[in-house]
DNA sequence: TGTATTATTGATCGTACGATCCGCTATAAA
DNA sequence: TTTATAGCGGATCGTACGATCAATAATACA
């Protein structure tokens, strides 16, 4: 019984998300996010609630939208040693485009917000959990699977995976070349070889 | 033929770095600067021109007396595969403290204003430069001294090491445990042995 | 049709930002 | 000493920031 919002939230999401993804929080106005998302001020603050809280649902918004279907390959049952093999091909995919290379919002823009906003800090910590348990998991059905040997570490070589993934995102964003992080990728991956 | 400058110029330069490192650069305040940094606010001014300006120099500070220091173990002429082992140790070492974890000020604070500020981008391209043709020419070293095989992928193996890096340098800032940090070190380290 | 509720629009709030001005001080060379 | 030069301290500049207000418009339900 009320005035329905003329804008889809979705898409205001998408929108807020690519501005702060390429200039990072602070750098980013709330009044760019009027222009960019095409609406007014107001709309703004009625629909996301102040800055802080927008960019709290952005994040949540590349979580769902972004990096989870590419977590997919992953997380789904029964996954293995191929399915990591075309995790991290994946992820260089996802890591080379532009230019502008933005990166990762969750591991570039939101890692400098870590210290300042405790939800930022939880939203990270969730998803290195989640990336870390898919992956333990991946490594123990080809475990189990009998495509990798029994005798490897298997922390050691998740540990190893999740920072191949942190270092691509980090490369990524300094503008780094495709085929050098495919080299990162392939060396990650030898261990389960 | 004028009045000294009544603070040092180094310290002052390490302490905005501290602020910059923790805080990231624009929620850091000129006046945030003036406070850590005990001095006048035009005397900041005197010293480093402008905020942008003082970022950039505290950036090149950074790569001079913090990271410079850590690459020595690689920049030391004859450094071979035990020197590469001993940095990896010693970047593990240089990302565990705290907390605060700040992970590194090139990596994880200036990332963000690579595309808003070119000379920023220039001082991380130049370091990540640097530090790829230092693991060179240690991993040169090392085939040429017959302490690893000589059909290796020399290539991957030091975009594999510079991931790592970049890699440990994301996780400490998001509050990883030291041996998961130890885990990543030791898996880039394999293709060595 | 009337009423409650929410969205939109445009103006505006108080503040904190980066930066500068200005009067004064301290030094080094002449 | 004098004079040129640069740093210091405090006040202040203009602006852009995040956020809110007030008036109006559009809907759902009674």
């Amino acid at each position: 019984m009320a005035r329905p919002r003329e804008f889809d939230l979705e898409e205001a999401l998408d929108r807020a998300m690519d501005l702060f993804w390429l200039q990072g929080y602070h750098a980013t106005t709330t009044r760019d996010l009027d222009a960019r998302l095409g609406i007014g001020h107001q709309s703004l603050y009625n629909a996301f609630g102040d800055k802080a809280s927008l960019f709290q649902s952005v994040l949540r918004h590349y979580v769902l939208r972004v990096l989870g279907p590419r977590l997919q390959t992953i997380e789904q049952t029964g996954a293995s040693k191929r399915d990591i093999v075309r995790f991290l091909a994946q992820m260089v995919d996802f890591f080379d485009t532009g230019p502008p290379r933005k990166g990762c919002l969750l591991m570039g823009i939101a890692m400098e917000q870590i210290h300042e906003d405790q939800i930022v800090a939880e939203i990270v910590a969730d998803f290195l959990k989640r990336v870390e348990s898919s992956l333990g998991d991946a490594i123990d059905e080809a475990v189990a699977k009998g495509e990798i040997e029994e005798r490897i570490d298997k922390r050691a070589i998740n540990n190893s995976l999740l920072c191949t993934v942190l270092g691509m995102a980090v490369a990524a964003r300094s503008g780094m070349e495709r085929d050098r992080m495919v080299d990162m990728a392939s060396m990650a991956l030898r261990p389960l070889y």
